[in-house]
DNA sequence: GTTGATGACTAACTAAGTGAGCAATCTAGT
DNA sequence: ACTAGATTGCTCACTTAGTTAGTCATCAAC
């Protein structure tokens, strides 16, 4: 039995693997996907979904991102230029900017994603606490997985 | 309440789905880093996945990674010039090549992927027939919702 | 055998990234 | 108070991976 016949075959073995398969399969379309439709570029969506969360500067922003504090400027130049966001100074340190994100841009985020976060909460509250704990600790142990190679 | 705190909300309301929104944000990381690992884009990681399948040709190869012939051609000629790949010419029909990976290649893909996938198969041989059926029908629930953005 | 369709490639251009470097501002040490 | 160094965001020149449009060779049908 070669290498990669193990490999494939192991992947099949289960259908909780095989779902498990096809679901991170999924996961890395969705955001291309929903980018796509929206017209903006994978790491514009990716920065409206940080700044969902709360305003950010550049320089914060270019780390999350893993990419070059140029490509940042530019990033955010493209949302504000499109209305998605808007740069503020910082109010106690003159250096420093704090990018906020529009009502257009959290639509953008919001709208795309939230029938998809509906189907998922419906779901979710169909486990009882039982398979609520079986399923998590599932998730979890994939997560751990998964950051080995992250 | 607003809109955005109501989605926000939901997100972190169980485990579970904290667990599968930290999941799906490390699966999209994955191919990324793995593909940086190698010296490699995404799109021609993706390639390799796809011919550890099987052999296929540029135009096949094109449609599924959605992009546009010319792409895959300059995919394909990167792959080949770091020996990862070769085009073979079609046995019948002169007009198509075909495209297969090599020993380099297929070491690219699954080296880098085995110790992740070692780890999720020895999480997945741990559950229960009675938990691996609740398991899988969460996540083909999760994969179905998740298509409906894609 | 000609005609139209198909498959892979090339040419010219675009867009989003990189690295290097610059101006403004803050912080610390004297 | 003032200079020296660190930090922040931005611009410039360039690279790279993509796009569209179009070419060439081959195949299938009439």
């Amino acid at each position: 039995m070669s290498e990669d016949s193990r490999w494939t075959d192991a992947w099949e073995q289960t259908s909780s693997l095989l779902a498990l398969r096809e679901l991170t399969r999924l996961a890395e379309q969705v955001a291309p996907a929903v980018a796509n439709r929206a017209g903006l570029t994978h790491n514009e969506l990716r920065t409206l979904e940080h700044l969902v969360e709360g305003p950010m500067g550049p320089g914060e922003l270019s780390r999350v991102l893993g990419v070059s504090s140029a490509a940042s400027s530019g990033i955010i130049d493209r949302l504000e230029a499109r209305g998605h966001a808007r740069r503020v100074s910082h109010a106690s340190d003159g250096r420093r900017t704090s990018v906020t994100i529009s009502d257009s841009g959290r639509a953008e985020v919001v709208g795309h994603l939230m029938p998809m976060f509906r189907e998922l909460a419906e779901l979710d509250a169909g486990l009882t606490d039982a398979e609520r704990e079986v399923v998590t600790r599932y998730l979890r142990g994939a997560a751990r997985a998964m950051r080995t190679v992250t």
